[in-house]
DNA sequence: CCTCGTAGGTGTAGACCGTACGCCTAAACT
DNA sequence: AGTTTAGGCGTACGGTCTACACCTACGAGG
């Protein structure tokens, strides 16, 4: 009976997350995505409570990759088509996390919304319960479950972050390499590694502490 | 010659973390902390650049008590009143983590400011020049150290985050327990746990992964 | 003691932001 | 065709940061 919406929050998130991937962050704001929508400013808010909301739907947007790569891998495996992605519990982890690099990496301006929002956005909540299914495939009980996601999730959180502000960060490190000397070369090394690896590379340390041993999958 | 300056930079890191202190971050701006210091707004860009510089002072400012404890423990070591701090390498790494996580804990409201600015203040890069020492007093080399530095760091970054947000969250998991019976229940274990020690716990992982077993000392 | 120059402090104003409110109107069901 | 419901728009307010030009208080040199 009433007059039909003429745009769905998805074509909201979409505008707003083609601002960030092209002007950044800091462009993003109610004016923006709504020029993007050839719309005026207001019009918005019969879609979305308030900026808020708007920042939700562009997360759980730039993360809906994470679950669609990682569901056809589960169906990949069904088939035995990619046999290591079901390798075992551990390589699974692996993937899992590298999964959610990925899709950050994908639209590297996210990440702050990402980080803000990843509790309230239906994607993360996902993403997490996977991380969860492994990790009981694995044999851990309930109380190490939650122990080992804390861990996990906060390294991910904290290494995107760091990777992210290397990468646009002003070039901090001018006086560093006299007072710091350690500091100096552990940075010189670190921005020659590739960032997959160093990520990778983290993410394997946590999972040896969990007691995941490198299995026979990897 | 000149007129003299009548306030300093510390003055302003101060008066800024007050107000964050009393009425949060969101609350924190140029006029805030100008009238914070019966000052005009316009005051307080003879001191500083721009904004992003007076935050940089207030995480320095807040996170200056890690090391003036870091320090003291040392201290208190080479005078063998605090054996605990020097036993090892691994519990000097714990205590350095737990220091920071204190540090912020003491000013809840400005952990997001110190994620922003960890790579550019001072404060931070002393204690990352301190975790890399304990480092290297555990015997691993300068790749191995960089690689370490940086699992530590974003566990770090990503936990306080974790931290911050289940303390200022506005409740969300209400959809959570029907359509993610493990997420739930990791959820419910967490927010049964004190996140000292939860944080501690997941610290320790991230050492084991290190190859830093737990040593005579803890 | 007086003057002078430097730098501190201030007022104004511009360009943004988010969003509360009220109006007009287009669309679809009765 | 009529009614009703929501969509879209314009205006306006209060807030942010900060560029710029102005006045003035202070300490040093004479």
């Amino acid at each position: 009976m009433p007059r039909p919406r003429s745009l769905t929050t998805h074509q909201i998130a979409a505008a707003a997350l083609t601002v960030i991937d092209r002007d950044g962050l800091p462009a993003l704001s109610m004016r923006t995505v709504a020029a993007e929508l050839d719309r005026r400013t207001m019009a918005l808010y019969r879609y979305v409570e308030d900026r808020e909301e708007l920042e939700c739907l562009v997360v759980d947007l730039a993360l809906g990759p994470v679950l669609d790569r990682a569901a056809s891998d589960r169906a990949a495996s069904d088939r035995a088509d990619r046999p290591a992605a079901a390798a075992g519990p551990r390589a699974r982890l692996l993937v899992l996390l590298e999964l959610m690099r990925e899709a950050v990496g994908a639209h590297p301006g996210v990440l702050p919304l990402a980080v803000r929002h990843h509790g309230g956005c239906p994607s993360a909540l996902r993403w997490r319960e996977r991380l969860l299914e492994a990790l009981a495939e694995a044999g851990l009980d309930a109380p190490r479950r939650a122990s080992a996601l804390h861990a996990l999730v906060s390294y991910v959180i904290g290494a995107l972050e760091l990777e992210h502000q290397a990468a646009t960060a002003p070039t901090v490190g001018a006086s560093v390499p006299e007072t710091f000397p350690l500091l100096a070369t552990a940075l010189a090394t670190r921005a020659a590694t590739d960032p997959a690896l160093a990520f990778t590379d983290g993410a394997r340390t946590v999972l040896d502490g969990l007691g995941l041993g490198p299995g026979p999958g990897l």
